[in-house]
RNA sequence: GGCCCCGUGGCAGAGUGGUUAUGCAGAGGACUGCAAAUCCUUGUACAUCGGUUCGAUUCCGGUCGGGGCCUCCA
C-alpha cells in the first residue's frame, strides 16, 4: 500500500518513494532540555512515532531508521542552569531522562538514535570548516556565519526570498554580518560560558547547524523525510537545509518535510506568561497516557489542536469503550503468532504479514489519524456485537491500536489497576455478599453494598457471567 | 506589508462533486430486580455572496470571521 504525505517542500501530498527500502531514514526535531515538555511538544513525538510506526509496518522493522535529536547546548540551557545553580551536564540529563520517561508514558518508542549536540560538536566544526572553504561562509570577529547570498535558491522551504527575510526582520543586523541576512554557524563563548575550542577560538555553535551534523552523521548527506513542527519551517528548516546543501552539494537534504500544526490549551494560545500551559508530567499524575495520546492523535497532525480537559476527559472515555470492546472479545482467538501484544495471549498479531488493511489504510492516506480512530471504533462495535464479531475484525482492531500506539495495557489494568484504599479480595468478598443478597432477593441490602463500594471509588457491573468490578471516573 | 492555514450538526472532528463519517453529550427502545456496560434507532450539519455544473458542503472568485509564521519556539 503506498504511503502519502504532505510534503512542505512541493506543498501536495506524495507518494513516499524511500531512497532505500531496506532502510527508510527520517529525522524528527527533538527537544531542548531546559524544563519539562509540554504538550505541544509531545504531538510531534507522537505523530511522528505514529509514522514510524506506520513505515515498520510497510517496510519492515528493521528496515527504518528513525533519529530524533535532544538539543544540550543552547542559550535558555545555559540561563537556566546559572539559575539553578548546576551546571549544565545535571540540568540536560536530568531533562532529558524525564522528557524520555514522559513520552514512554505516553506510548512513544524511542527514536533508534537520539543524538546530543554537545557529542557532536566536532562534526559541526568540520561541517562549518566545509562550508568556509566552499565559500559559504566565512569568519567575522569569532563568529562564523552562513552568506545567504551565497546560495542561489536559498528559501525553497519556506517560500521566502532574502529581501522579504530582511523586510520583516525584527532584530537588529549584527555589524559584523555581510549580509542582513546571514545567520550564525558558530559563536563566541566568554569564560563563564560553555565552549569548545575551534578554528575560530573558544565558542559554541549556532542552533541550526547541529541538526545538520547529526542528520548526516547518522542518516546520510541525503535522506527520506525530515519532521518537525510547523514553527521550525523557518528559520530553523530553511537553514539546515542551506548548510546542508552547501555542505554537501545536492539538490536535497531531505526528500520529504512533514510539520505539525499547533496546539492551544484551553482555546488560548499557549504561553508562559499566561501560565496556561500543561506539561506532560503533571497530565499524567492525573490522566492515563494513553489519554493524553489519544487525544493529540484525534485530530489530523497538520492541524491545530486545541488541548483541553474536557477533550481528555471524552479521550479517556473513547478509551473505555475500546477497551471494553477488547474485554468483551476476549474470547475471540486472532491466530497468527508473533508481535505480541501485552493484551492477551490469545491475541497476538503479526505486524509484518498483516491481512487486514482497514485501519493501515487510513493512516497511509498522510497520516489520518482520527479517521483511523472512527474506524477503530466501528469494529468495536462489531467486537461487542456478539453476530459480527470474527477473528478477522479482532485482528484488525489489534493492529490498529498497535499502530496508534493505544490499547498496550490489558483491560482489567486499564479498568482496575491503582485502586487505592481497598484490596481486590475485600471488593470480592463484598460482590459476593451482594451475590448472595441478591439471590435472597434482598434487593435492599444488595443496593447498599453496590452504593457503599462506588463511594469508595468502585463500580459494579453485572453481567451474563456474573459481577465485574472497575474503578470509578 | 510578505508567506500560510482554518471556518462542518450541542461539542470534538474526518471526508466527499450526487450515497451513513466516527466519538462524546441528548432522545427513544432492547437487556437488567434496579443500575452499569453493551446493542439498536434517532437528530438530517457543512460561515457568507457569486460563478462553473444536470447537480457543490466538496471546484473557482469575492466578502466576513478566526489563527499561525516573518531569525526564542513543537
Amino acid at each position: 500500500m503506498d504511503l502519502k504525505i504532505t510534503n512542505t517542500l512541493m506543498r501536495e501530498k506524495q507518494v513516499f518513494t524511500p531512497i532505500d527500502p531496506s532502510n527508510v531514514r527520517l529525522y524528527v526535531c527533538g527537544p531542548t532540555v531546559y524544563d519539562h515538555a509540554h504538550v505541544g511538544n509531545a504531538r510531534p513525538a507522537v505523530v511522528f512515532d505514529v509514522l514510524v510506526r506506520v513505515l515498520r509496518h510497510l517496510y519492515g522493522k528493521d528496515h527504518v531508521t528513525h533519529v530524533a535529536n535532544i538539543t544540550d547546548i543552547d542559550d535558555k540551557i545555559m540561563i537556566r542552569a546559572k539559575e539553578r545553580g548546576v551546571d549544565i551536564e545535571t540540568l540536560t540529563g536530568e531533562t532529558a531522562d524525564i522528557y524520555n520517561a514522559d513520552m514512554a508514558a505516553i506510548g512513544v518508542n524511542r527514536p533508534d538514535v537520539q543524538p546530543r549536540a554537545t557529542g557532536h560538536v566536532s562534526q559541526m566544526i568540520a561541517m562549518t570548516e566545509r562550508l568556509i572553504e566552499r565559500g559559504h561562509a566565512y569568519a567575522a570577529e569569532g563568529h562564523v556565519l552562513f552568506n545567504v547570498p551565497s546560495m542561489s535558491d536559498y528559501g525553497q522551504l519556506s517560500r521566502r526570498d532574502r529581501d522579504e527575510m530582511i523586510a520583516g526582520a525584527r532584530v537588529d543586523v549584527a555589524p559584523y554580518k555581510r549580509d542582513p541576512a546571514d545567520f550564525v554557524l558558530w559563536k563566541p563563548s566568554a569564560d563563564d560560558q560553555p565552549g569548545w575550542d575551534s578554528p575560530w577560538g573558544r565558542g559554541r555553535p549556532g542552533w541550526h547547524i547541529e541538526c545538520s551534523a547529526m542528520a548526516a552523521e547518522h542518516l546520510g548527506e541525503v535522506f527520506d523525510i525530515h519532521g518537525g513542527g510547523l514553527d521550525l519551517i523557518f528559520p530553523h528548516h530553511e537553514n539546515e537545509i542551506a548548510q546542508t546543501r552547501c555542505a554537501f552539494g545536492h539538490a536535497r537534504m531531505a526528500n520529504y518535510w512533514m510539520h505539525n500544526g499547533f496546539l492551544t490549551a484551553e482555546g488560548e494560545k499557549m504561553s508562559k506568561s499566561l501560565g496556561n500551559f500543561y506539561t506532560v508530567h503533571e497530565l499524567l499524575e492525573e490522566w492515563p497516557g494513553e489519554a493524553i495520546r489519544l487525544l493529540l492523535l484525534s485530530a489530523h497532525y497538520r492541524q491545530p489542536l486545541d488541548f483541553s480537559k474536557a477533550g481528555l476527559r471524552e479521550a479517556k472515555t473513547q478509551l473505555d469503550r475500546l477497551y471494553r470492546a477488547l474485554e468483551n472479545s476476549a474470547d475471540i482467538p486472532t491466530e497468527q503468532p508473533g508481535l505480541m501484544l501485552k493484551n492477551q495471549n490469545d491475541a497476538a498479531v503479526d505486524i509484518d504479514h498483516p491481512r487486514e488493511q482497514y485501519i493501515l489504510e487510513a493512516l497511509c492516506d498522510d497520516l489520518n489519524t482520527p479517521l483511523a480512530i472512527s474506524r477503530l471504533h466501528k469494529l468495536a462495535t462489531s467486537l461487542n456485537s456478539d453476530d459480527r464479531a470474527n477473528p478477522a475484525i479482532k485482528r484488525t482492531f489489534l493492529q490498529g491500536a498497535e499502530l496508534l500506539g493505544i490499547l498496550s495495557t490489558t483491560p482489567s489494568e486499564w479498568f482496575q489497576g491503582e485502586v487505592s484504599g481497598i484490596s481486590p479480595i475485600e471488593i470480592e468478598r463484598l460482590i459476593a455478599a451482594r451475590s448472595n443478597a441478591r439471590k435472597a432477593k434482598d434487593f435492599a441490602e444488595a443496593d447498599r453494598i453496590r452504593d457503599d463500594l462506588k463511594a469508595r471509588g468502585i463500580e459494579l457491573e453485572d453481567g451474563p457471567s456474573g459481577t465485574t468490578w472497575k474503578r470509578a471516573g
